[in-house]
DNA sequence: AGGGTTTGATAAACCGGTATAGCTCCCGAA
DNA sequence: TTCGGGAGCTATACCGGTTTATCAAACCCT
């Protein structure tokens, strides 16, 4: 017998379908005699649900859905997607839910997917990765009714779950760090404008600044590619008064600074201090290894699993919860000024 | 109504569920005339078919699988995978095909998905990356007869389908590049010689060395992290006649190579040449700039998806497609021995 | 004109589960 | 002694499609 179903563990067993139907999913309905027989019977038979015919019955589908909207080209680089997804399944597997993976171009193709996933009941939730300011998606969802988690900020006005760091903590930390090494002039190249993380590290870098005593310290916004992350860093180096350290928002970039630095013959961390947002195999290559901002992205996958089954089970929910603070992992990049 | 279905557009088209649905599937069984109208009616009302449903019906679930075993760590850096993904994915969404994709730690967790999957009907067919030798899974998926090309290798003894570039070239490539430039002692870190792709190039570069009057071509195995790249750099860098080129299996180790060059004083490309296998933003981002083997990942990708769907649709189809050769981009980080 | 084939459609079975109404015992309380 | 009620199980409808058997009407040929 090729793959077998409950109405032939039903007729082995001799039983009905639906007692085995109870017995399979541990609802009440059948002695506890009859139960385990027809446990041992399935077992032995090595029977799996169908996941089709389950879905069909009851309406949930066990999988959930998440859509990247970004480049091909700008992927990848960054471990932290690899991370993320590991997290999120490890987060899944426990109920044995799949996970279904898009990567689309831009936002509209993402809630075109979203539209098309609903429609065709191919997923129970989703989960959503940068978030921007006034992001479209969420409003999109709340209309689909679809279970939601956001990753990297709130959910909107509290409509959607979500799970984050504290990104501005996280900033404040790293500008204090580096106003304590006694620097005064700290730059900030920062990711794009439209991403609320990016804001937040902004606004914490302006709000630090007069109370450290930093002399300036500008945020410079760019599309987190290497190439911009190096034209920035060109300009801030030329300057006649440059900063005595660097903080960026992508460890992509900060690398990119820091071949910038060695070129003009900016010695780091003598006479330029970097620092990374995020933390990656990347910044522990480099001559000097970069100072860090290291995230524990695993663990903030497995809980936004955690988080969009929650809300799976009850629509109802909405839970804002923060995750580990991020730390600071100090290399060879920072020192005090010259 | 919330969520049409083919009863709904039945009713509103005043025919039965079995005209609806051949109308839509476009299958002889209704006039011309009859099925415009349905499928005017079906568009009008947003129809979309309910997955689950159609995968219980007939028995294709339109969702392919792909698992990668490796410890998480380990993953991410290399953008080889997103753009891999995304290529699959642009070959899938064609037929609107969703893409599941698994991490785990190891193969034979990986043939316990594949069995999973099977049994539970999650998936139509499967893409296998990172080909080892005498790999296990083969046999396996021969044995649940499930669907499956195999990315990066030929399918063992032809039953299973493959996409597959000619790393043998590409390696004669990269060597005859170095030999013409007049190095002589060229050594290469590989990766794991469980792959078969670590095979090949090994093979490659043993068989070209005498043909190209080399001294030495030493093949050295490590297990692809950056680790074990920067200590078999250092290990080749403090023999008496140490090489004069270095071909890395991958870009990581590549760029660790690099770093060790550098610490020990050696310089690049001056007294050493360095060659990375895989290209990525990885090896532009050094300084120099490394030359490196380019493939087109994602097209890889997209065929590998193409060539599954053929496999689905006729499973008897066993193609070995080769795709476009890699070709070498040269950077800063070569030049002649000195 | 009559018998056979084609066309266009329908009703019903089916896929493999889940949910529910209902039936039969059996036990305890009134 | 009877009745209520719960435990244990069966029968059946149902989810939303696909597929097949069936059938009436039209069409075709001699």
């Amino acid at each position: 017998m090729a793959r077998p179903t409950i109405a032939d563990i039903a007729q082995r067993a001799g039983v009905s379908k639906g007692a085995v139907s109870f017995a399979l999913n541990g609802r009440p309905g059948v002695s506890e005699a009859t139960r385990e027989r027809i446990l041992r019977i399935a077992e032995q038979m090595a029977w799996r649900p169908h996941s089709a015919a389950r879905a069909l019955g009851a309406s949930r589908v066990d999988s959930v859905g998440m859509v990247i909207a970004r480049p091909a080209r700008t992927l990848g680089v960054e471990p932290f997607f690899a991370h993320l997804l590991s997290g999120v399944q490890s987060g899944l597997s426990a109920e044995s839910i799949s996970l279904q993976l898009l990567i689309v171009e831009d936002t509209e193709a993402e809630i075109e997917v979203y539209r098309r996933w609903n429609s065709e009941h191919r997923v129970d939730g989703v989960i959503l990765v940068d978030l921007t300011v006034r992001d479209p998606r969420i409003d999109e969802l709340k209309a689909l009714e679809m279970p939601a988690v956001v990753i990297g900020g709130r959910g909107g006005k509290g409509q959607l779950a979500s799970v984050w760091a504290d990104d501005r903590d996280a900033m404040l930390t790293i500008v204090e760090y580096l106003a304590a090494l006694g620097h005064r002039r700290i730059a900030h190249v920062a990711g794009t404008p439209v991403f609320q993380h990016t804001q937040r590290r902004i606004r914490a870098v302006r709000d630090a600044a007069p109370r450290l005593g930093l002399l300036d310290a500008p945020s410079l916004t760019t599309d987190f590619s290497d190439a911009e992350g190096a034209a920035t860093t060109r300009r801030l180096l030329a300057q006649a008064d440059r900063p005595t350290a660097i903080v960026y928002d992508s460890d992509v970039m900060a690398v990119a600074g820091l071949g910038v630095a060695m070129e003009m013959g900016v010695s780091v961390p003598g006479d330029l201090s970097i620092v990374a947002f995020d933390d990656s195999i990347l910044t522990q290559l480099m001559h000097p290894a970069l100072t860090a901002m290291s995230r524990d992205t695993f663990d903030f996958g497995r809980q936004a699993a955690e988080v969009l089954l929650e809300v799976i089970a009850d629509p109802a929910t909405v839970v804002n919860r923060r995750t580990a603070d991020p730390v600071l992992t100090v290399r060879e990049s920072t020192a005090p000024p010259s």
